[in-house]
DNA sequence: GAGTGGTCTAGACCACTGC
DNA sequence: CAGTGGTCTAGACCACTCG
């Protein structure tokens, strides 16, 4: 019995990669309505239930949000429920605490050798670096160094960022029509340096802990490539297994 | 057929908690296959998609394994492919390596006031502490120490634990019946101690990533409460943000 | 070939939202 | 009230595994 297609792809899936293509076209933006699963149903010619199962995943994915009565929404880092999404930082205590980005530089730059590698461009390609500390409650815990794609984020500028209120991610979505889907994070114990010290206001030598990031839009594509130093003395990294 | 209960529960959901119930009273034990679905179905008296839908969502909860054409499995830490879902540790060059673990101590004590609240216990009830090193091509990376309810490892001894060729869990669900099924971790970074730095050969007051975790059975029952700390200086902590 | 999970459909009805 | 997602069912057929 020889195979008819040599790769299968369920409906469902293939449903899913025609909605994310509209997602990345734009035609539905973060926070928007997206079409009924009637009106998908109609509009791809498959039943109400494959649309379902499509939306399903994208929704586990958190690419949508599903409100019952309401309809179906382009997921948004300017969504108030999704802030800590990529931040996996609590106070150790677990009060909840004021936040403010304070952005300290942004220049322009080329790409080194790693940072090609890892956004996926070429040497001395255009990027942007940004440098930012993160306040809780008006203390200094994360100093942050961010690479961002230049092609993509063309036109930042350190008075854009300062006069953003709400978190990077959502200006990113909001200036540049990049939405932020995916990340992989790499987790170590290092001395805090001379600058880290001097910013985040503790002794030189410390522990910090640092987070290295990759940031991927959709089709995962990567954007952003970052560095943070958290200060750990009364705040944790939290995570959950499962 | 419907029942008017003030609290509406899906019928799945339902089904879903019959089936941890079951999964919790070892009626169907790790590695096993449960059931079919069409099985299953007439066993609880309703439609095979209901018992599917249920199923569905055990499975993307890692407590069940579905297998095309063979069945669906209840999950176990003794499945090779499972070995490091709780263990988020990598080598920096990303190249695969033997691991192994050394147990150290094992000894009877009673609940402090921390060990107590976290894992649902009494002041002085009976816990169980293992120390033990984690070794990644021969060399010392992680140094944990083990808070575990006395009432369920009762006898757990240095001998068993010594012997057992496999991961910690996967012993603790073939010889107590106890499966891990999620945790929480909370990371900071930390200073070496002189113990901590002459187990894990590192100088005294070198970063060292400190990983706390609680881990629970099912029906997020804690029955663990762990401490580990990690030489991240050819390892790193691996995390994925979706 | 028999048995399993995986896909797809069509239709009925329920629960929530907002006009 | 109409429109949305959420649940439940029944049945057909496909893909995979194993004896």
């Amino acid at each position: 019995m020889a195979t008819e297609s040599p790769t299968f792809s369920p409906l469902y899936q293939q449903i899913k990669s025609l909605i994310v293509q509209a997602l990345d076209g734009g035609e539905w933006r973060p926070g928007e309505v997206i079409p009924s699963e009637g009106e998908l149903a109609v509009r791809y010619g498959v039943s109400q239930g494959t649309v379902r199962k499509a939306i399903d995943e994208l929704a586990a994915d958190n690419l949508l949000l599903r409100r019952q009565g309401k309809g179906t929404f382009v997921a948004s880092h300017n969504d108030p429920k999704a802030f800590f999404r990529f931040l996996r930082l609590q106070s150790l205590n677990g009060v909840a605490e004021s936040s403010r980005s304070v952005p300290l530089e942004c220049w322009r730059a080329k790409a080194g050798q790693e940072a090609a590698r890892v956004l996926g461009m070429k040497l001395a390609d255009p990027i942007i670096i940004v440098r930012r500390l993160l306040e809780f409650s008006g203390k200094p815990v994360v100093l942050d160094e961010i690479y961002l794609r230049g092609d993509i984020f063309k036109d930042l500028t350190l008075d854009m960022l300062k006069e953003w209120q709400g978190s990077l991610y959502g200006l990113f979505e909001a200036h540049f029509g990049v939405r932020m889907v995916h990340a992989e994070e790499r987790l170590r114990a290092v001395a805090a340096d001379r600058t880290a010290a001097d910013l985040l206001g503790v002794r030189e030598g410390m522990p910090l802990l640092s987070v290295e990031r990759i940031s991927f839009t959709y089709g995962a594509k990567p954007v952003e490539w970052r560095r943070g130093l958290y200060s750990t003395a009364e705040h944790c990294y939290v995570n959950e297994l499962g």
